[in-house]
DNA sequence: TTTGTATATCGCAAATATACGATAAATAAA
DNA sequence: TTTATTTATCGTATATTTGCGATATACAAA
């Protein structure tokens, strides 16, 4: 922002803003559905999955780990990620109380 | 993006990072919710209750409005806004859609 | 008609995001 | 040890977002 105005809003509020950011890209999401898709890590092949440069998913991947989105270990010379369940079952949550609290089944006014 | 590949992606992958984008901004779940706690629509008094100028509230709605998310109607000197519940609706879908396929409920596995 | 009020848009500055190639770092393989 | 491979980070260019003040627009009120 051109100059941070975070602060002036609520937790709640920068928390539903900040998940959703990180799925704000179509990458991300991408990214996310190719991880979920395996029973196990996937350790290196999504570049391959994506039209994108190495360093480009590796900054997107960078991304969801900030987000807890996603978690990762080492393993040799391979990174491997998997999806952060308990994070995102916690956005998940987040996100339906958001759905509760706007949606009143009222119908549009106007 | 600095050479737009949403192209690349597919429709739902575009779709849910739009929406996400739409919110992800503080300010903008802050107006979302302002609009909802009423019943009817909100005419002119949502800027009072941001900290924001007038100009930055009135472009945080026309992007709301662009994403569907809201609808106005002009009366008078006035511009009144009310949730667009059908397009709400949508997204909510789209939303539980993607939880469901991104979490298969085993453990993250690193 | 003139004046006031509400909202949208314009123009600009600053911050952030996106993308890529080049390169570094770390490990595996030869 | 040397070489190859995988991934992260750096540097940089460009695009987009955010924010505000100034101004335009549109209507209401006097």
């Amino acid at each position: 922002m051109a100059l941070n105005k975070k602060d002036s809003f609520s937790t709640k509020e920068n928390e539903l803003s900040d998940f959703a950011a990180a799925i704000s890209h179509p990458a991300r999401v991408a990214i996310l559905k190719e991880i979920a898709k395996r029973k196990t890590c996937i350790c290196g092949e999504i570049v391959e999955v994506l039209p994108l440069a190495q360093s480009t998913v590796s900054q997107h991947l960078k991304a969801l780990l900030k987000a807890g989105l996603i978690q990762g270990k080492v393993d040799g010379v391979k990174s491997c990620y998997c999806i952060n369940y308990k994070t995102f079952e916690k956005f998940e949550k987040t996100f339906q109380s958001f759905f509760t609290s706007t949606n009143s089944n009222n119908p549009s006014c106007c």
